[in-house]
This record gives C-alpha cells, sequence and structure tokens, in this order.
DNA sequence: TGTTGTGAATCTCTTCACAGCT
DNA sequence: AGCTGTGAAGAGATTCACAACA
C-alpha cells in the first residue's frame, strides 16, 4: 500500500538502489550512507534521500540505512506480492534477446508466455518458454489474467498487437518496436525505441566533440 | 551548426518528429499542421511548436510546417553531414538483436565494425559486419575515428568495455548491459535497462489496477 | 477563421542548505 | 563530527493563452 504515487523516474532510481542494495548485502554489508548508495547508483546523495522519502523509509543518522530492510521496503512498493506475469509477443531477433535476457533474473517477474504469428514457432517451448500462435493471445492474456505485454514485432504489426493486449486486459506495455502506439490513458506505455536512443548519444556525442574543439 | 543546444527530451522527440515526418512525405502529405503532427507524434501541439522553436524552423499560419523542409532542418541537427560510424561491443542475444534491428534502417547511422570476446566469432562477418577479436577493439576505434560505441555484453563485462572505449576515444555510449556505468563528463552515456524499463511497467500498470478498484 | 510563435504560468524534478539526531 | 530528513530554492519541461498573421 503505497503511501503516495512514485514518479516515473523515482520507480526506475528505487529499482537502480534495490540492485545495488541486493549486491552489497552479498557481500556481507549491513548499513549504507546515502552517498554510498548515489555513488553505486551513479546519483546524488540529496536525490537518493528524497527517493526514500518516497517510500517514507528512514535511515539512522551516523549508521546510514540497513541494506536489507531498505532493500524488502522497495520490494514492498515496486513487487507485487505474488509476482507480475508477463506475456511477450513476437520471438524474432528482439523478442528472443529479451526473452534470455529476462530469463531468471527478477524472480518476481516472469515470462509465462509467448506469441508468434510464425506457425512453425508456434506450439514449441523456446528458451524455455511455452509460443503460441497469435490468434491465441486474448485467451490467454485474459484467462491468466496478464496485466504486463512486452511487443518485440515490426513497426507494421506494432499497433495490432497493442490494440490486442489493451482489449485482452493488459495495463502495462513495454514497446521495442519502433514509432508511437496509441493506447487509452489507463494503460501505462514504455517504450524502448533503439533507434531514438543510438540518435540521441550520436548527437551528443558530437557535441562533446564540438565543445572541445570550440574549447581548443 | 546548432542555434542553441537541445535537450534530451527535445532531441529524442526530434527524432520521432522526423520519422513521421518521412512518412508523411512518402505518402505526398506536403504541409501538416502542428496538431496533426503532435497527433501522429504522441505529443501534443503547444510541445511540436516548442521543440520546432529549438531548431529555429519556422512554419505559416493556416498552412502550417513544409513536411519535406522541417524533415531535413531536423536532419541538419541530428545528423553528422558525412553520416556517424558506430561500433557494436558484444555479439550474443542482445548484440545480434540490435544489430539484426538497426541494418540500414538509419543511412546515417551504421555499424561499421562489432567484437565479441568468443573466438568463434571473430574474424567472420555477422550480419553483414565484420566480428573483431575484443583485443582489437581500441585499435578499430581509434583508427576510424569512431564517436560511438554499443555496449551489449554481460553486466560483468560492461564496465571494462565502457573504460575501453572511452579510452579509445568513443564520446557517446549506448548501453544495454544492467548496472551503473561510470563514464567521464564528457562521455554521454545512455543506458537501455531492460529489467528496469520493465519493473516500471508493472508497477504502473498495478497502480493502474488498484486506481479502478478504487473508483469501484 | 484557424494557425503559428512565444511570454507567462504551471508542473515536475533536482539540488542546496541546514536543523536535528546519534 | 557526520549523518539524515526536509523546506526552500533552482532548473527543467510542459501547458496555457493570446497577439500576430495569412
Amino acid at each position: 500500500m503505497p503511501i503516495q504515487d512514485l514518479r516515473h523516474k523515482t520507480v526506475a532510481r528505487l529499482s537502480i538502489y534495490r540492485r545495488v542494495l541486493k549486491r552489497l548485502a552479498a557481500e556481507g554489508v549491513t548499513y549504507v550512507f546515502s552517498h554510498e548508495l548515489a555513488n553505486l547508483a551513479g546519483g546524488t546523495a540529496a536525490q537518493v534521500r528524497r527517493d526514500l522519502m518516497g517510500i517514507g523509509y528512514e535511515g539512522k543518522p551516523t549508521r546510514g540505512y540497513d541494506v536489507a530492510r531498505l532493500a524488502e521496503s522497495i520490494g514492498f512498493f515496486l513487487d507485487h506480492p505474488e509476482g507480475t506475469n508477463v506475456v511477450l509477443v513476437g520471438m524474432g531477433n528482439v523478442g528472443r534477446a529479451v526473452m534470455a535476457f529476462l530469463a531468471g533474473r527478477r524472480p518476481k517477474l516472469s515470462i509465462v508466455a509467448s506469441f508468434d504469428s510464425d506457425p512453425y514457432k508456434a506450439g514449441r517451448l523456446i528458451l524455455g518458454c511455452p509460443c503460441h500462435p497469435m490468434r491465441e493471445l486474448a485467451e490467454v492474456v485474459s484467462e491468466q489474467r496478464i496485466l504486463v505485454g512486452i511487443i518485440a514485432v515490426p513497426a507494421d504489426a506494432a499497433q495490432d498487437v497493442a490494440d490486442r493486449l489493451v482489449l485482452a486486459g493488459v495495463r502495462g506495455i513495454l514497446n521495442f518496436a519502433p514509432g508511437t502506439l496509441k493506447v487509452p490513458r489507463h494503460v501505462y506505455l514504455e517504450t524502448l525505441d533503439i533507434t531514438i536512443a543510438l540518435e540521441k548519444v550520436a548527437y551528443f556525442a558530437r557535441q562533446s566533440v564540438m565543445e572541445a574543439v570550440a574549447r581548443a
């Protein structure tokens, strides 16, 4: 029961903090200061403290934060207690990479089914996960009460897949297809657009060079 | 020669606008209004106009923006005139997916070399791109004056790869490995962290359900 | 009329700075 | 002394709202 709504960036950072905390716990560290956590997570001490305000966790002056408890507190906000089941649509290069990447990484997030329009893939286990034909999407999603879908199909099929996921009851979509998807306001959409990310990097890399030249 | 520095989100949206504009141009559309472009790009009309202020492009009341010229103007800011060469480090699942995804998509952004620690991959063409052994990284990057690198190796190798890329002269990094990388301030780092993106989606999907329950 | 460009207001996010605690 | 929690300031991003224009 969140005390208040967490904002987008805060959620992303809490996820990072938890990852760092788990590593610290595994190393036997029991307490951590905000500036240490910030350093390991790539942020600032003030921001760490501000983010932790958001989940109502309190540390102790001169001792810092209890590593294990803080990780647990973050999980209390981020995780569904029974775990979140996810479906992955599209088993091409991107879909398989995502599947392999996510497999067994986060116990509370499991991909329970995948879908592909290729009939040769359907019916088989791919990377340990059953692959269904596209026509079974609505059925699997609604019967298993799936709330999250991942779209890894080509751009021209993405809107159709999004519509079908939404219709089947999904409330959040992680999209890897380039382009803009329209979803109802009650569905959270996050698009990881590789091309755009690379164009951003190329732009700022060039800016960096131009600044260096300007200084010279 | 940018009139002013563009900010992160503006650059990302300009990239989206351009993609939309190119599609419109291919469909024979010659003029577009800010609210139309906004609709196609998933934003607001005011934001489109504000973003275009940033690149100094002016439209005309009652006619809107010249599709072809605007696309060209955006390219003038985002692209290096001679194109940007990129290297990709790590040819596992993620690396190959990124390579396949990017191949031929943006003519001004080309992956000219890839690297992998697996000696069986090195020396071969993978997806049309020469794959080198890791030890040649510094040489290839510095000799070809590569400014942008993509990291697609496992988390425990990512910092080492980042260090080597930076040392070889890269100014921007697109990172797919989970975790925090340290790079000098003059290097632009963009991390696409799939796990964190999925945790965000799962969180907000759950929030959406809780709001629906609260309303009922 | 219906659009653009933009100052001003608003909203969101980050950083500062310091009282209060141990 | 050295840390946390947080009000307040600052920076950044978005939206409002309207004059100017075709």
